[in-house]
DNA sequence: CAAAGGGTTATTCTGGTGCA
DNA sequence: TGCACCAGAATAACCCTTTG
């Protein structure tokens, strides 16, 4: 029963055309506000649907100065271990009424402040910048250049901008209990296997594995780091490979994702040793591999739910009314231990 | 009912120049 | 002098909804 007019979308205006009233008592029963006849208020309510009335956000926005849309930043939609969070931040939002515009600003600097830009070009509420690769002068640049009193939130990541909320996690103390675990279980010659390190979370998460080297084995104690290798199955595999006939002595491994973990474990598999018994593997993420892989994977969960549950509630804030003056918050990791320690 | 709300695009206005 | 033309500036229209 598709009835548009012309072609053209149905208006408030068609609808009070139709009801014998004026535009105005239209958007007051659109919107749920008083006075209006009740009799009247139904009449309208039959004719919006019968005329699968839909509002224009653009105008309304006019009025309101708001369209109820949140931006999103991400550089790689195919990161899952972000996507994640995109899906539970979108969830929390649209249950509120806010729709969510993901953008995918590839790879570079640039790409990413220009993603700023495209932002503000359609006019979002709030901006949500997706990892620790937004924290760079490039983006902090644009987000004063285009988007200066708008509030922006980024994950895992911090800039000291007034409009710029954070929420980290304690990812390098967390490596830090990573080493400390490998130690308890007897483990004396650790490997860190890590991708790109342009990101500062993997620069922070390689400090805090070296920190807990120090700590629990001393300054002279050989360790191994295997890093910027691609952030897949293959990479994992393929660095875990080199690591194993470099260093066959190797009987701890930290992966600072999952999914290189996955791959480490294959390499491990087919160098015909066993996990966990000559060798203990961890990953970071504590992701839908860790779960699914054989043997289940030990991760350090990095907490991107809850980063994303506490994203979604400040955007949700400060959009209401009630903005906080926070700007970094930290959440703590912890180590999910299955059976590859 | 009428105005406002913001930014883009379309239209009209203005003043000037060049040429027949 | 009369007219065409042009650039640039000013103004109007447009979109639809909300609100006093």
């Amino acid at each position: 029963m598709q009835k548009a007019m012309e072609g053209k979308p149905v208006t408030i205006y068609d609808i009070a055309k139709k009801a014998g009233v004026s535009a105005s008592s239209v958007s007051r029963v659109v919107n749920n506000k008083p006075g209006v006849n009740p009799e009247t208020r139904e009449k309208i309510k039959k004719l919006l649907k019968e005329y699968n009335y839909v509002a224009n956000e653009a105008a309304r926005g006019l009025v309101t100065k708001s369209n109820r849309m949140v931006g999103i930043l991400i550089s790689d939609i195919r990161s899952i271990h972000l996507t994640e969070g995109v899906w539970e931040i979108t969830r929390i939002l649209s249950s509120k009424g806010y729709c969510t515009l993901i953008l995918n600003t590839g790879n570079t600097d640039e790409g990413r402040a220009e993603g700023v830009r495209t932002m503000e070009e359609r006019s979002v509420d709030a901006l949500i910048l997706m990892g620790s690769m937004f924290e760079n002068p490039r983006v902090q640049e644009a987000i004063v250049q285009y988007m200066p009193g708008k509030p922006v939130f980024i994950m895992n990541g911090y800039l000291n901008l007034p409009n710029v909320q954070g929420v980290v996690s304690n990812e390098r103390s967390g490596i830090h209990s990573c080493v400390d675990l490998l130690a308890q279980k007897g483990r004396r010659r650790l490997c860190y296997i890590s991708d790109n390190m342009s990101r500062i979370s993997s620069r922070s998460k390689k400090l805090g594995f070296q920190e807990g080297i120090r700590a629990n084995y001393g300054e002279d104690i050989p360790y191994y780091i295997y890093e910027n290798v691609s952030a897949d199955m293959t990479g994992g595999f393929g660095a875990m490979m080199k690591a194993l006939h470099e260093h066959p002595d190797i009987d701890g491994v930290i992966c600072s994702m999952d999914i290189l973990a996955c791959g480490a474990l294959q390499a491990i598999r087919e160098a015909g040793r066993s996990v966990p018994r000559d060798i203990s593997v961890i990953g970071v993420d504590n992701s839908e591999f860790a779960e699914t892989c054989y043997p289940r994977l030990t991760s350090l969960d990095n907490m991107i739910i809850e980063s994303s549950v506490e994203i979604s509630t400040r955007v949700i804030s400060n959009l209401e009314g009630s903005p906080s003056s926070v700007r970094k918050i930290m959440l703590f990791t912890r180590i999910m231990e299955r059976d590859t320690t």
